[in-house]
DNA sequence: ATGCACTCCTGAACGC
DNA sequence: TGCGTTCAGGAGTGCA
């Protein structure tokens, strides 16, 4: 649910709170997320300054002064809040500094972190795989095409594979290819380049939009202050199974692609 | 190489 | 009212 929107969103949240700031504590309060936490991340971080925070994909990456990198993942429920008080059941990992405690709470521990040395950082074997970042140049027209050509799989799975495109999620697919009126179970290799052409446009566009309201919240997700995001409600065919499409009016479609939910327009996505 | 199903986890929503 | 079932999904892994 953290799509690359709201993980962008989280890390802006965090540079007040973090950036310059020396880490007088760091607890893990379990030794793992999804993957094991890092075991002596209390003893590299404790003590360290936090000099940059930054986004790659959907990874946070938290630089420091010691020459390591806190990369990590808030998998589907994982969020920063500031702590009052007693920390909670999913609470999993604690960053105390002057100015309070920061707690990374996960419910659902789909989240994980890991530490490398700052410059081995674009060499993590999670991040050195990860496509173009959708809004750079990198992530073009030609590029999508290249990706597309001779693919068998749908243009869904092609976008929500990270190789193609970094920090897409459901969500996100969901809405740009239905902006891009592109039926989700279409077969990537056979779409039209200037199709794809739009279809760039169109994520950069959406991505945009969903930066510039904050990221979107589902249900559990929300931004560092604890205030939830909005964009969700601007969301025009996700969740809307049953409604009718903005574009026609026709009833919008929910229907099963690799296990994940599809909505679409059958009317408007060919 | 390619594409798919499976898997982790918890809480909300739903059905009987 | 309460219990059991289903669903949500990022992304690595393993299989066909």
């Amino acid at each position: 649910m953290p799509e690359l929107p709201e993980v962008e969103t989280v890390v802006r949240g965090l540079q007040p709170l973090l950036l310059g700031q020396r880490l007088g504590q760091v607890i893990a309060r379990r030794p793992d997320l999804r993957w094991p936490l890092p075991p002596d991340l209390g003893q590299r971080l404790t003590g360290a300054t936090v000099t940059g925070l930054k986004r790659r994909a959907k990874y946070g990456l938290m630089e420091t002064d010691r020459g390591d990198t806190l990369i990590f993942h808030l998998g589907m429920s994982g969020r920063f809040h500031q702590l009052t008080g007693a920390p909670g059941t999913h609470d999993h990992v604690l960053f105390v500094t002057q100015q309070g405690t920061l707690a990374y709470n996960d419910h659902r521990r789909f989240g994980s972190m890991h530490l490398t040395p700052t410059p081995e950082v674009a060499a993590h074997p999670l991040i050195a795989p990860i496509g173009p970042e959708p809004l750079s140049d990198a992530f073009s027209g030609p590029w999508l095409q290249a990706r597309a050509a001779g693919r068998f799989t749908s243009i869904k799975a092609l976008l929500l594979d990270q190789h193609t495109v970094a920090g897409i999620g459901n969500i996100y697919a969901c809405e740009a290819l239905f902006e891009a009126g592109i039926n989700p179970v279409r077969m990537a290799g056979a779409i039209a380049p200037k199709r794809l052409d739009r279809l760039v446009d169109v994520i950069k566009a959406t991505l945009d939009r969903a930066i510039a309201a904050g990221g979107s919240t589902l249900r559990d997700h929300a931004q560092v202050s604890g205030d939830l995001g909005y964009f969700q409600h601007s969301f025009r065919v996700y969740g809307r199974a049953g409604e009718p499409c903005p574009g026609c009016g026709a009833p919008v479609r929910r229907r099963v692609q690799q296990g994940r939910s599809t909505f679409h327009c059958p009317a408007c996505q060919r």
